[in-house]
DNA sequence: CTAGAGCCTTGATCAAGGTCCAGAGTCAAG
DNA sequence: CTTGACTCTGGACCTTGATCAAGGCTCTAG
């Protein structure tokens, strides 16, 4: 739509992202972020598109990819034919890590209310299920 | 019920505690372990009771505790009147931050199920529903 | 007694994902 | 032109939870 949007400095760019600068360069480093172009004094210089790009890491970061995942969907997107299938792929792989995490927690959980709702909340420790489910109390030598 | 168990070496301990030996000394250089008795060789000598006390360390890492919350409820445990209710408090606390993950988990994966379902599989990049909704794809400058 | 397994300490290293610092150059407002 | 905010590089440092290495004792079975 703005294919000539105004050049941008990197805290400009960290600022409308909401990260940090020292992030930014940490992403072009990692390769997570092509090389931006610079000015003559050396400075960075960004478009709008490093904020959506960003802000892609960010989404992804909370969809629970890691880095190293976020690199490899950059660059799964970035190949304009076998990429989708491949990103699909990537989407639904992370989709039933997820879901397994969530069975976890909740197994989890499960246990500790158990456990909470058990406890009378005063008495003696050794009298404590969270205390004894935790550690089988005995005596150390 | 045994209370003068045979002294135990740091192997034998982390092979039935199913931990690493270096796992062991660790524990103890953070907190978590007191400081074992020691034979004349320098070795250190264990009970059976830091067996229970690995497993405790084990369980509540499972339960989500970090290693300084699972010292914290070690301290508590030792604290024999104050104790129990300081440890139901934070089991509790454990519980709320459980639930929370878990709610947080099911919103990413039901974001991220919508956008597999919805994404053919090919197709163009730019037409992909998954890099769509997480880049908001731009040009570059 | 000797070999080999086990243990000791100190300190380094790892993975992940950054964060911070020093010292120097640059930019923009007044 | 000056001043203060900004940016540059390179490298050190952080957190969490371990894990490993080097060099040197110790213990136990044969």
């Amino acid at each position: 739509m703005n294919p000539q949007t105004a050049p941008l400095t990197i805290g400009t760019v960290a600022k409308r992202a909401g990260v940090a600068i020292d992030t930014i360069r940490y992403y072009e480093r990692e390769g997570l972020l092509p090389e931006p172009l610079r000015r003559a004094s050396g400075y960075r210089s960004y478009g709008e598109g490093t904020v959506a790009q960003l802000r892609f890491i960010r989404r992804a970061k909370e969809m629970g990819f890691t880095l190293e995942e976020i690199r490899e969907l950059l660059a799964l997107s970035a190949d304009r034919q076998r990429g989708v299938k491949a990103v699909k792929k990537r989407a639904e792989q992370r989709l039933a890590a997820i879901e397994q995490r969530i069975a976890e927690l909740q197994r989890v959980r499960d246990g500790l209310a158990q456990l909470v709702s058990s406890c009378p909340g005063h008495g003696k420790p050794e009298e404590c299920p969270i205390l004894r489910a935790l550690s089988d109390e005995e005596v150390r030598a």
